[in-house]
DNA sequence: CGAAAGGTTGAAAAGCGTCAAGTTGCGTGG
DNA sequence: CCACGCAACTTGACGCTTTTCAACCTTTCG
């Protein structure tokens, strides 16, 4: 078990020899990998009961950080086919566990194929009304747990541009920002709606 | 075994029941969904030895139609399960197939995260290339499979754009249209350089 | 108090989507 | 064989969206 303070640890990284399965128990966790130009895009978040560091030919191919306070198991990949032999049923869950994987990546192609940025962060903040970890039901209030350059780079485009998209849902009615790392949920249903609009160019008569 | 003579036919639709898992053998499948604005995205492209219509809670996700003539081979659930008692080692193989296709989604989110249309055809190419069946390496002709539309729904983008991305690349030398769906390719290690560009605006003093 | 990191904002330029019109390629029927 | 028509492909004009670059503000923490 590996327990981790803070946010912005390496937890391995991309290209190191992968010696080890990880288990998240607490905490967030961000899956990326850089491009050839040096661009970083974030795969993924992770979250408690997830998998990390599949292997390809050996090594990583993505790197994980921890995003704020976290916990993980982590287990030698030796050991681990030593488990399944010994527990077939294990063999079963990892594979339930990579088809969930994949079925989050295409979601994650259908969303940063043919949704504007506004759109894309109104499917984030979707996301993240699931984890009441992070979303106060009674208060409606959803604490960020990421910053603007981790949502920026997950949602693949700039600070600036999903600042301007959190200023549209703002001005939109759906949310309201108390600080930067707090809004204030005002419009799920809305949010929904925005995410069906038609492509890209909304001038939004909105509201 | 399933013999499809012409493109655009539909193998199994998104939402139907999945009663069946199918193997490609020949030919191009496009795996497409459509989203809740009723707009389509191509998820991916398969070629023979892979994989369709795994299922979630029973029904199929996505819709998988022809591109061009096909062969699939078509295997009952039931007679699955059957064949993986039998055979432990074909459990492995599905799972690395899913691993592949996993490897392949996340390829496409880094390429649809943070590459222009330009850059997202530049990749499109270099994936063709590595298909004999529609690269002639010693003519340096490509036969693309797939008409505009398609092309634009896989690049995440509309017709018009893909057109300019395609102008592009010519002016810039890399290719040249022989006719809509052959082109010359003069420069493979160009269009890889164009993929390392700089995000997204790029004023090409190249050429 | 000052430095550093994170967050916000403005202006200009490039990219991209929409609409609409024009072209090409090809099969059908005169 | 040629005209016709349809489908696929291509292109131009326009305006919204997004990126870039740079500056400024806020918060945090030693």
């Amino acid at each position: 078990m590996l327990v981790y303070r803070r946010g912005g640890i390496t937890i391995f990284s991309e290209g190191a020899d992968a010696g080890f399965l990880y288990f998240v128990d607490g905490g967030l966790i961000r899956i990326s990998r850089c491009s050839e130009n040096g661009h970083r895009q974030i795969l993924a978040f992770r979250v408690p009961g997830d998998i990390l560091g599949r292997p390809e030919n050996g090594q990583y191919v993505n790197s994980a950080e921890t995003v704020g306070p976290a916990r993980v198991y982590r287990v030698a990949w030796q050991r681990m086919q030593q488990m399944m032999v010994a527990e077939p049923q294990l063999q079963l869950h990892l594979l339930m566990k990579i088809a969930d994987d994949f079925r989050r990546a295409e979601r994650r192609i259908m969303i940063l194929g043919q949704q504007n940025t506004s759109q894309r962060l109104s499917s984030f903040i979707l996301e993240l009304l699931c984890l009441p970890e992070f979303f106060d039901r009674d208060r409606s209030l959803l604490k960020l747990p990421v910053n603007r350059f981790d949502l920026a780079d997950y949602l693949g485009t700039v600070t600036k541009s999903s600042e301007r998209a959190f200023a549209s849902l703002e001005s939109a009615g759906l949310i309201r920002r108390i600080t930067s790392r707090t809004i204030e949920i005002r419009d799920i249903a809305g949010l929904q709606r925005v995410q069906c609009e038609q492509r890209r160019n909304h001038h939004s008569n909105a509201l």
